[in-house]
DNA sequence: AGTCTAATTTTAAGTACCGAAATAAGTCTG
DNA sequence: CAGACTTATTTCGGTACTTAAAATTAGACT
């Protein structure tokens, strides 16, 4: 039994964000349409408008004309009231950005990791001169950061000491947020798994939008997957839900990197794709130096290589039926499908992909369901990541900084 | 942007809610326990209470011995406030119980159909009769009915009229509710998935206490599965989440009844069992009348025969992979097996199926994951439809019988 | 009977939302 | 260009709800 209770200063909270969020996604929007749209008397709208407007997270941004009567006036999120940083941090290199609150890019930043196996006492350093770097320009300051959300390949357990466990890379209960703390990072921190950061990015600005029920299946050299339920992230009970790459599709089939046979990501991961076309190929080596290029070869190969075809025809036999496991079991309005691998699958096949999908999924819940490509380009887990902190802004309402409204004076 | 406002009367609907879930679920308890348990004050729990002790949802029982100092009085939710109503409607009968608020049994009418093929315009007035059964004892009235549940096989559409699709009986689109009002019924209705309720059951009664993740895998002459994501019923956006026994397990084998091919439940579905077993056999029937005998035949035949071992050797490993696809997807606490072939197959083999799950699964997950059995009888479908009504109380607050509260004389 | 302890209820205060009335800020008309 | 008109926003008074503190109750203990 997990039951709350709420006092009347919940309800203040809450209604605060309902405003917030729906300035921010909707806006600009007038005070007359925010309690149109929300339900709420013109009379606390404006009051609780005005309490924003006092805090500086809300400013008025230009008036709507009217055809008689006083004019509507704008309100939008100000963008100036703080910053946001979305980190993503790779197997090889770490990319940060910076954004304003209307999730403008003001500076970007790349360090590479030499040698290329992220070694936490490294990373979290990384990040802080990072950090630095994306402050230089005059008029950008570390107490006007929000908060710095990171996005790492590996799930996280959230809680009171969140932890990083990442097999690809070696970490194992890694307490990341606290390295980047005793590195002298003092804003906000907010850590989670990278497909996740993108899925959300997905979700609030790419090919997610609008949907309360999503998959973002995610394909790159392996597979995984973000599930949306009710318009947030499903996390499971320790926050490692979503691992669509490690499902069986094909009982007692090829071998997978994690140990089991026939898992997903054995046959359409990039990594598992190529592998058979190298086979198919009898044995010789894709004439190409890296994975992405060598996909880009078969995709292309297809048209006259009817071995190519053959590797391609089958992968979305196997995407297919992989994606209609998750129409099945999710019953979601969308799926994303996305990944660099993923994108250039679906960008030449995404129809062959669809009737893949309608051949293995129950007709009814295939009926309900759309799918796309995703919409954004590769800085999605870092645009993603920097969505945290924003998040926490529009569910709190208030700014993380100053938890508390300060008493009045 | 599905944002909605909240005002002063939804604070204290929530509050009325939580406390009167924590009495259901936890109770007795003394207003002072409650008061602590949710953080309260004590004078609004006094309150909140008080009011429901005036609408007679709630009793006070008996008082709690102290060592000085006044003795704290038990509440309890009043079971005599009202009665609800489960009904399962199956392939070939529909059965009906009543209990009352305390959820325990008052009685119970089963009623076969003839012939065994449910047409909707045959069931409805089959449900008004055998409620007018159940109420047959002096005392009991329709008009205390809070609400009646009926469990049906197939997917509901909820909204605003409720409609039913079960291919396996031939109804499609049908508006069971409207069609049992107009045989004369007046109590509030719910209709649900029956797969859905009898999870429901397990979560609330059963094997699922006590867990917000978890999914109830239910194994019969089909497959199915409920999904429990942080306390409540996943529903996906057309409420037909959770076809897990239509996953592409084995792709590109056995062909399914749904048309596809390689479907969980073409191997460990009751038909796709015994079906493996006949072939097993060389053809040769299973000398039993029914499934449920055949199975047991062949779970009993195990320890002389090697081919009936080796069927179900397979069976297992089949179930432990599409279990562990639940467990890796869904990363619950608990996964709860059940339906009667599942329960003959947990029933002996649960070791070997946590087994071969562990074999398929990611270890992090599998490890936050425990595997048991359904504990309710077969009349699970029928109670967790009883507790839609209740649950629908619990959460309101209210009698839906009355959705407003009485204006104040 | 009087004292002590601890649960519950009452009371007074603070905060929130809402509807109605008042005000503000434009357009339109003559 | 003043006054009429229209519509958005703010102000005001009222009611609902939670809380902290004070008062009351109900037994146990002496």
């Amino acid at each position: 039994m997990e039951a709350r209770r709420a006092t009347v200063r919940d309800l203040r909270r809450r209604n605060r964000s309902t405003l917030l969020s729906m300035l921010f996604f909707e806006g600009p929007l007038s005070r007359y349409e925010l309690g149109r749209r929300t339900g709420l008397s013109a009379a606390t709208v404006s009051n609780v408008v005005g309490e924003m407007i006092d805090d500086g997270l809300v400013v008025e941004a230009g008036l709507v004309d009217s055809d008689g009567g006083r004019p509507r006036v704008l309100l939008r999120v100000n963008p100036a009231h703080g910053t946001v940083v979305g980190v993503d941090v790779g197997e090889t290199g770490v990319s940060m950005e910076l954004f304003d609150l209307s999730m403008t890019r003001l500076a970007a930043v790349e360090r590479a990791l030499e040698p290329p196996q992220p070694d936490p006492a490294l990373v979290a350093p990384l990040i802080a001169a990072g950090l630095a770097e994306l402050l230089g320009k005059p008029g950008l300051a570390e107490a006007d950061v929000l908060g710095i959300g990171i996005g790492v390949p590996g799930t996280v357990e959230q809680g009171e000491r969140v932890r990083v466990h990442a097999q690809s890379i070696g970490w194992d209960g890694v307490p990341l947020a606290e390295l980047v703390r005793d590195a002298g990072v003092t804003a906000p921190l907010y850590v989670e798994n990278g497909a996740k950061t993108q899925g959300q990015a997905e979700m609030w600005f790419g090919a997610g939008r609008g949907a309360r029920h999503a998959v973002i299946a995610l394909i790159g050299s392996g597979v995984g997957a973000t599930v949306i339920a009710d318009g947030t992230t499903y996390q499971g009970s320790t926050s490692s839900a979503g691992e669509w790459g490690h499902t069986t599709l094909a009982y007692g089939g090829r071998l997978c990197r994690c140990g089991s046979h026939g898992c997903l990501e054995a046959y359409v991961g990039a990594e598992g794709i190529l592998d058979r076309f190298r086979k198919a190929r009898g044995g010789r080596a894709v004439p190409r130096p890296d994975e992405r290029s060598q996909l880009d070869f078969l995709l292309a190969a297809a048209d006259r290589s009817a071995t190519a075809a053959a590797v391609l025809d089958d992968t979305v036999g196997f995407l297919g039926a992989g994606i209609a496991n998750l129409v099945n079991l999710f019953n979601p309005e969308r799926i994303v499908l996305g990944g660099w691998a993923g994108l250039a699958l679906g960008t030449r096949l995404l129809p062959e992909i669809r009737k893949a999908t309608a051949a293995h999924a129950l007709r009814h819940a295939y009926e309900q369901t759309s799918i796309e490509l995703c919409q954004l380009g590769s800085d999605a887990v870092a645009v993603g990541a920097a969505t945290l902190p924003v998040e926490a802004l529009l569910t709190q309402g208030v700014d993380a900084r100053r938890p508390a409204r300060p008493a009045m004076t």
